[in-house]
DNA sequence: GAACATATACGACGCCCGTCGTAGGCGCAA
DNA sequence: TTGCGCCTACGACGGGCGTCGTATATGTTC
C-alpha cells in the first residue's frame, strides 16, 4: 500500500488528481491527447496499469457501473513530498535544502516567483519550535 | 553515454565523486561500511555494476594495473541537476520552482540555511537577461 | 614452483515494469 | 434476437536491473 508509484503510474495519478474520479476510458483519452507525437498507449495498457494500482492500494475503484470509476487514494501533495524526500536522500545526502538550492539555481526566476520563495522563507523562519 | 544512472549506480557514483578514482574493492568496502545493518552487496555485484557503467559511459577505467581504477565521467553537479529537472518534469509539471517550494516546505530550516537561500535568491534576481 | 589470495569476465536467475493480444461479458440498437 | 461496440480479466513477452556463482587469469609468498 505504501508502495511508490512508478513513472507510468504517476502519469495516471496526475490525471486523477486534476480531473477527480474517472473511468479508464477518460484517463486513456487524456493521456493520448497529451502525448504529442509520442508513443500512444493502448487502452488495455492503461487498464492494466490502473488495475495494478488498485491492487497496490494507490487507487480505489467503484465497480457498480459497467465502467469502473477510479479515484486516487494518495494525495498529490503527499506523493510529491515523498518523491522530493526520496531524491534528496538518494542524491543530496538527505538534504532537502540542497535539493531546493539546486532546483532554484537551474533556472532564471521571475520577480513574482522570487517573491513566492521569499514568502515561503518568511513562513519557515516564523515557525515556532 | 547520456543514460541516466540507476539507484545502485548513483550510489557508486557518489562514492566516486567523494573519493576520486577508485578500485572496485575500495568502492565495495565503502559501500559495505555505509550499509548499516542493511543487506551488503557481494563484491562481484559491485564489479558488475561498475562494468555496466563503464559500458554506458558513466565511468571510465584505467586497465593498466591488475586492479582497474574507475573514475566518474559525469560530474555530480550535472547529474544532480538532471535528476532535479527530471523530477520537476514528472511530478511538478516541469516547474523547478514548484519543486523548490516543496523541498523548502518539507522541513524546518535553520536561520543559516534561510540565509543561504536568500543569497541564492539575490543572485537569481540580479542575473542579467 | 606450488599454493593461495585476489582480480576480472561472464552467464544465469528472479523480479518488476510497461506493453499488448485475446477472450469473455454485458448493453443497446436495428 | 442477432450482431456490434465497449468494458473487464488475464496471460504472455521483452527488456532492464540487481543479484550472485563460477570460471579463469594474475600476482604474492613461502
Amino acid at each position: 500500500m505504501n508502495t511508490h508509484p512508478t513513472d507510468a503510474e504517476l502519469e495516471i495519478l496526475t490525471v486523477l488528481w486534476e480531473r477527480g474520479p474517472s473511468t479508464v476510458r477518460a484517463i486513456h483519452d487524456v493521456l493520448e491527447g497529451a502525448a504529442e507525437a509520442a508513443a500512444a498507449r493502448r487502452y488495455t495498457t492503461v487498464l492494466k496499469l490502473m488495475q495494478n494500482m488498485a491492487q497496490k492500494g494507490l487507487v480505489e475503484r467503484d465497480e457498480r457501473g459497467r465502467a469502473h470509476v477510479y479515484r486516487a487514494v494518495v494525495s498529490g501533495d503527499s506523493t510529491r513530498r515523498r518523491l522530493v524526500e526520496e531524491l534528496a536522500e538518494k542524491a543530496f545526502g538527505g538534504s532537502t535544502l540542497g535539493l531546493a538550492l539546486q532546483a532554484l539555481s537551474s533556472r532564471r526566476a521571475t520577480p513574482d516567483e522570487i517573491e513566492q520563495v521569499r514568502d515561503m522563507l518568511a513562513a519557515l523562519g516564523d515557525e515556532p519550535e
